[in-house]
RNA sequence: GCCCGGGUAGCUCAGUUGGUAGAGCAGCGGAUUGAAAAUCCGCGUGUCGGUGGUUCGAAUCCGCCCCCGGGCA
């Protein structure tokens, strides 16, 4: 285990569209740092415009890792993602970095772990795929109170996902995921210092720069990125393919509906993903420090 | 000006022979341990255009007025 004492590390958490890119260029220049993605659709190459990775001029001030590493063909998991950082950390030589994203789920993997269990065989998920698919609650709740009552326990309602998840991991290890994250979470971050921040602004104003934002994506060539991307005939299930943006300009694409339809409807579903992540950092980081980033010096 | 059609939730609309109203979308709240920009769960937010009348009771029936479509002039 190498010594870690001393090293820093800034957490910036936020909705969408809430100015944590450019606080994190700013923290990892101050520090001498460098910016490290916590975004889950950040990962995938292709769609840099529409997923707002960070662009050429701030990639060039200072470094920014894990950002579009990752082919939008494969499946990135929490788990993939919580390894890169882990494996990113010693070549850091003590470099103090600048965590930053939307996805609440990474932030809570870096801070409380996530747990150990081994990777799953793709057949295994696609046999719970198969049995989940198509029933209704009632049903599935049946399934995972037999085959896993604890698990069953464990969820509030019986969400397909989850099910599936819970199923999957039975079916190749034989012990329920309840077992799993039971077992002591390994910290990656353990020693660090940290920095903690949560971007809050205010809901009126996130809501005209989530408008203005994808006029600004449209403008710098996100129609161009949706065409590359269906270029590629992914799997419409695939992560990247669910970006918001992929679909309705998708649709306007193929005359299925008007450029404003699209534009309603992106910015619409951008709002909605807004909401989900304020109600994850409002309920589980509240601890964090919160901040207005027109609080912010410019 | 006359004749139709329509004014009900933020939007699009439903509303039986009169019993003070409900769907979808939007919105709001919540959950969240390897798909998380994912996947789920919960919540109807209302001068029923206005006004007068009939009635025990009117979104619903009648009169007048206002507004928006379309048609005839």
């Amino acid at each position: 285990m190498p010594d870690r004492a001393g090293r820093r590390a800034v957490l910036i958490a936020g909705p969408t569209a809430s100015g944590k890119s450019a606080l994190a260029l700013r923290r990892a220049r101050d520090l001498g740092g460098v910016v490290v993605n916590a975004d889950a659709m950040q990962v995938y190459d292709v769609l840099r415009v529409l997923t707002a990775r960070p662009g050429p001029g701030e990639v060039d001030e200072v470094p920014h890792l894990l950002y579009g590493v990752v082919s939008p063909a494969q499946r990135f998991s929490t788990g993939d993602w919580l390894r890169a950082v882990a494996e990113l950390l010693p070549k850091l030589e003590g470099r103090p970095l600048v965590l930053t994203g939307g996805t609440g789920l990474y932030f809570e993997a870096l801070t409380n772990g996530l747990a150990p269990v081994p990777s799953v065989p793709e057949a295994a998920v696609a046999a719970a795929e198969a049995e989940v698919q198509g029933l209704d609650r009632e049903a599935r709740q049946r399934l995972i109170a037999a085959r896993d009552p604890e698990m069953a326990l464990r969820l509030n309602v019986p969400d397909p996902q989850r099910v599936v998840r819970a199923l999957a991991v039975l079916a190749a290890t034989g012990r329920s995921l309840v077992s799993f994250q039971e077992d002591r979470q390994p910290a990656i971050l353990e020693g660090y210092e940290l920095e903690r921040l949560v971007l809050n602004p205010d809901r009126d104003v996130l809501r005209a720069r989530i408008a203005s934002r994808f006029e600004i994506m449209l403008e710098n060539g996100a129609v161009d990125e949706v065409r590359q991307l269906r270029a590629l005939e992914l799997e419409p299930s695939l992560p990247a393919m669910k970006a918001i943006g992929v679909r309705e300009i998708g649709d306007w694409i193929d005359g299925r509906s008007s450029r404003e339809q699209a534009v309603e409807r992106a910015v619409i579903a951008t709002r909605q993903y807004a909401k989900r992540q304020r109600t994850w950092f409002r309920n589980r980081m509240p601890d964090w420090d919160w901040i207005d980033p027109e609080a912010l010096p410019p």
